[in-house]
DNA sequence: TATTTTATTGACTATTTAGTCAGTTTTGAC
DNA sequence: GTCAAAACTGACTAAATAGTCAATAAAATA
């Protein structure tokens, strides 16, 4: 019935509907990015958005659609910082340099994306009663990475061999923070990235650097 | 009130007890494993236990008490795993090695505590609401890897190097795993975990070998 | 066995929360 | 201006759920 039909290319009105759609997706990140997602209501959400709660449901069909949405702008946002660099990496350690580099300016700039990505219900899901719809963005992300190295690499090299190296990667840098944000000052950890940096893509080249 | 205090060391009814409360945490832990602590329901535990729901409140004062308590009880039993060898490792290089492996065997043997202890939400607490009680025992794991690693290196080293290395392994091992179980199948995960715990460990004796 | 103490139970309450919908406001068309 | 369409609203409903408590069962004691 209510669907949004008719009309066609408006102005003042889309673009107002637009508005309070972002506005709504921003606080719901924030509150994404400090509870978990389950824990996270749907009021929570409205009133830091300062619309109705009715108006939510307009926009979105139901939490999980805005969960959904959220995941999916935040990998596509960290795939694009993993592709952007100004003139391209020379060598594969350069190369991994850059990913984690990327992925540490992702964590700061981008604080409550990535955040909400890496809470673990996101990821340890095994009897998943949630459709693995979410895992797909997720995916994604990992064969970005792969592709990103994949140019440096014989195309040779085993791709199961590959994908350990994508995972090796993401579950570095997640895991690092997670428990770098336990266990050590802010400060801390922000000089603590360019050592470990060094050490963990030395350590990929080698594995790399075997037998195909 | 209705506090268990009177006698004191009592047989058949303490036997039964104990029993009880062995069963609550069997079937909280299951279902931690599962699904997030946030979206695991009270009756869902007492159901799987096979008890009545008033017979938790007999045993744990409310939800967030025997999530507590198993969190205390899985890293106690991590700890344990990460400390128990035949011989001790010679060389700091071997102690990492062993360290992975200690991981890579409680991932396994203990599935359902590696899952729940490594539920972002458990992690990646900043505003936490709830109680700090929860980071504490993730703090005694990682002082328990830097208690490992420590008498293998100078005194001299600087402590914060050594939180660092903590960090990574904790964070490498839990992170690593995460993707590994969204990329990979079952039988992958397994095959890449000893190259790749190799070239991690060079890099981290690599990382520690530099100035102290 | 009769009595007391402890453990267990599950119906009940109070609260929270996802999702709805009739009514209101804003915008657009004429 | 008037009317229609779209966006927004928040009181409301239905369902779920944490936690309680009077009643019951089991065990210990005398």
């Amino acid at each position: 019935m209510g669907r949004k039909i008719v009309k066609k290319e408006g102005t003042r009105m889309q673009k107002r509907a637009r508005r309070t759609r972002k506005k709504l997706k921003k606080a719901a990140l924030d509150v994404f990015a400090e509870k978990s997602v389950d824990a996270a209501t749907v009021e929570e959400i409205t009133e830091k958005a300062d619309v109705g709660k009715g108006t939510l449901y307009q926009h979105f069909a139901d939490k999980e659609e805005i969960v959904l949405t959220l995941v999916e702008d935040a990998v596509r946002h960290l795939i694009e910082v993993i592709r952007s660099y100004e003139t391209a990496p020379e060598t594969l350690e350069d190369m991994l340099e850059h990913l984690l580099n990327a992925h540490y300016r992702f964590s700061i700039e981008a604080r409550e994306e990535f955040l909400m990505l890496f809470q673990g219900k996101l990821l340890l899901r095994l009897e998943s009663d949630t459709l693995d719809e979410l895992e797909e963005p997720y995916m994604r992300y990992l064969e970005a990475i792969e592709e990103q190295v994949s140019s440096y690499l014989s195309p040779r090299i085993a791709a199961i061999k590959i994908r350990r190296l994508a995972c090796a990667v993401a579950g570095f840098v997640f895991g690092f923070f997670s428990f770098a944000m336990i266990g050590m000052k802010e400060d801390e950890v922000e000089s603590s990235v360019k050592p470990l940096r060094r050490a963990f893509v030395h350590s990929l080249c080698a594995f790399l650097g075997r037998e195909p």
